[in-house]
DNA sequence: ATTAACTCGAACATCTATGTTCGAGTTAAC
DNA sequence: GTTAACTCGAACATAGATGTTCGAGTTAAT
């Protein structure tokens, strides 16, 4: 039989026996070659995905049982990397302008390819699933931004969601414009924060 | 045989033979149909699309012959509504900021169906056909701004081009609202008016 | 009323993607 | 060095989408 007859899919795996180093090493470049590809496209097929995994087609379904399941934990290792740079970036200490300034110019590449990904798992994954996962880092900036707007910094006459809702839509142009070529990732990035710091702007009220 | 044993291409056809009336109502539904079901979902399928047209797939076929010009047929016919809503919006009347303001108010929902449409042909179509035609309202709207500018009431401090891509990224993300039903048309065409006027003035530079 | 245009279900060919099986060959672990 | 875990190409089964053909029935135009 192939690597362990139909192994328990992939990440989860119980207490059971170990796994081998070869094993680790090929899921790894598989989800991050799946990241990669997904976030780009989130058509990407699994022969795309496994070649640039530089794995035979046959040990990706040896470790990820369906294409679902392996958009499933690419998704929650995104999540979790996305997590961890924006607790990094510290949303809760200094003012909220600066503070979200820092978080913009540290994650933006990271939150816009985590919204990448989003797009690939609404294709692929029950849609109350996707949205359980999507409002971890969503909350995260929804909470900064309410933050500023209690203390007077950020606008408040646009509820906080629809805020998030543009700073999520505009990490993503941008994300695009570096794709298409149209820009730098740092010219970008300054594009992105001086947009986005005018738009949260308190005194931009109408 | 068919129909007229492939005809040319559905719009095109030169001068000969008229259409008959029931042909022609088919067609306009398809294309209405398609518009509609590709805006939501790239991805909708011929037998879809057929289906909502009220229509058989056969029929499809007959008055177009490929999907891709299918897609080609509902771009242009797209684009040519867009414009025409963008020229009754009569961008090059009154205040920059009135005009803009009055662009978005009537015109933002059709704006974002192209939007979406343009997904569709990004997939169906070679790449530098789509740019041609995506210059058409992308650049209607540019110099709309390039005047807000001029005129020192838009912000000169970003390069219009982003501007132009901020201002369609905050459509579609206003029409995903409604899509998902988060919000009514008319509290989207809201925030979004508000939003995108406090984006663009002048006084907003870091 | 006649005719040509049109519609459309059924069936087919083709292609691409997913997921599986087999079997032989590697390679990590002990 | 033995063994169990792992890899992987080839081949298969299945499903969905595109596009085509046939043939019989409908409907608009004159």
């Amino acid at each position: 039989m192939g690597p362990s007859t139909r192994r328990e899919a992939a990440e989860g795996r119980a207490g059971g026996p170990r796994r081998r180093a070869d094993a680790e090493r090929n899921i790894a470049a598989i989800v991050a070659a799946a990241t990669d590809l997904l976030a780009r496209d989130p058509d990407a097929s699994m022969t795309d995905i496994a070649r640039a995994a530089g794995v035979g087609r046959v040990t990706l379904y040896a470790h990820f049982p369906s294409r679902e399941e392996l958009i499933r934990t690419v998704l929650a290792a995104a999540i979790g990397h996305s997590m961890g740079a924006v607790e990094a970036a510290a949303p809760e200490e200094g003012s909220p302008a600066e503070a979200f300034a820092r978080l913009i110019r540290t994650c933006w590449p990271i939150l816009d390819r985590f919204g990448g990904l989003h797009e690939a798992a609404r294709r692929a994954l029950p849609a109350e699933e996707v949205r359980r996962h999507h409002d971890l880092p969503m909350g995260r900036v929804e909470r900064l931004i309410v933050r500023g707007q209690e203390a007077g910094s950020f606008r408040a006459d646009l509820p906080a969601e629809w805020l998030v809702t543009t700073v999520y839509a505009l990490l993503h142009a941008a994300g695009d414009e570096v794709q298409a070529g149209r820009r730098t990732a740092e010219e970008a990035g300054d594009l992105l924060e001086r947009t986005l710091s005018a738009l949260l702007r308190a005194d931009a009220s109408s």
